[in-house]
DNA sequence: ATACTGACTGGAATTCGATTTTGGTCAACA
DNA sequence: TGTTGACCAAAATCGAATTCCAGTCAGTAT
């Protein structure tokens, strides 16, 4: 339930660390889980593992996170928000917005497959473990990242560049036509070889955005 | 590595029966086969089950399949055999291209939704006992979907009502699009409600036909 | 105080051998 | 000639003994 992220009422500066401690403790929690899933997968990884990559004792994990499985969700949160970043970056480039949205598309493709392509084996455990959670937090995901597709949608409306009638809708029927890509269920060795996955993510893309551009500026 | 489909050489006409035997008894070892897969799920249906379910002696399974998992799969291979006979059926229609391909989208994930509703929670112990056998498969159901869906996307190109280079890259994007709502690995009861799933496909296609159409039309 | 730790605990997971179930075969049967 | 169900080996299941580990908290260090 710690958020880094939600900064509410910085009350007192020189106190930050104070109030969510050590975010560089936390930083290395999720660092060595993200090694240790590569290497054991969720259930052969312990909690006593974690603190000895991350070089700190197994109580000090439990000031920082409330359970295992939290500490991995956590670390599948900072996937997603990093990717949020990138999004952001791209959306925000000089590029035209259908160059910037196939990139974002792609990008929200690779970017995940990139993310956990180094514990295949291990993610169908994973998987089976943390299913519930998983499932609850995709929607949100989803959420937060068709926010950022719409804004992009809304400006290439206003420039004349797109037709279309609801950004939100529009933005999340861009997501669910490059879910099919995404390892949430399907593991990566499932999904194909990481070339295959770029060229069919832009197909879909072009296909999508072709769908965007107003009739009139051709 | 029976398929009742392939038709090889119709030697002897009288006697295509005893070539392939009773197809009837075939159909109804897949219907007994859907019914306890629905009451059981895969591991707790046994063949014993079958072939009472059936009305016949578990021999009689083993002459028309080679295995529990072949007569499952065959059940499974059946369902899209219907659901080709379906698209193919939407596809020499009379309506326009585009909508054509539109009700075949929707056709697609909708029919696959109401042919698996019934087992919810067998289908991970489905999924999970014959994933190796099922992703075998996916490629060559989605290749003989895509012919269907390039054919009408040709037709829609010498009518001047679409627009787009390869028709079968362009099926495919089709197809990859819809395939996050198709209940491979998500259950139907985590891809939501139906007239949600619906929605989506539907706010997909839009937006995918969009893209076809010729910009000459408007 | 404050930040951290690791020995400790109960419940969960694993192991392993005994027992039961079941996929697949085939000799007998209709 | 087509069908069957008793039969067999392999796999699944069970259950008790054992090990393991997530989470706690008294204590240490700072």
């Amino acid at each position: 339930m710690v958020n880094s992220q939600a900064v509410e009422r910085p009350a007192n500066l020189s106190k930050m660390a104070a109030i969510a401690p050590k975010p560089v403790v936390k930083d290395a929690i999720l660092d060595a889980t993200d090694r240790l899933l590569a290497r054991f997968g969720y259930r052969k990884m312990t909690v006593e593992d974690i603190a000895a990559e991350a070089g700190i004792g197994k109580g000090t994990i439990y000031l920082h996170f409330s359970s295992k499985e939290e500490v991995v969700l956590s670390h599948v949160d900072r996937i997603v928000e990093r990717l949020k970043d990138r999004l952001r970056e791209i959306a925000s480039s000089d590029a035209t917005a259908a160059e910037r949205l196939r990139l974002m598309l792609l990008t929200r493709v690779l970017f995940r497959f990139d993310s956990i392509q180094h514990y295949t084996q291990s993610l169908n455990d994973l998987l089976a473990a943390l299913r519930p959670g998983l499932l609850a937090r995709r929607a949100l995901y989803f959420e937060a990242e068709a926010e950022i597709f719409a804004e992009v949608l809304v400006i290439g409306r206003q420039s004349g560049e797109f037709s279309f009638d609801d950004e939100h809708v529009t933005a999340h029927a861009l997501l669910q036509a490059t879910n099919g890509l995404l390892p949430y269920s399907l593991s990566t060795t499932e999904l194909g070889e990481r070339a295959e996955v770029e060229q069919r993510a832009s197909d879909v893309a072009n296909l999508m955005l072709q769908g965007l551009l107003s009739r009139t500026t051709s």
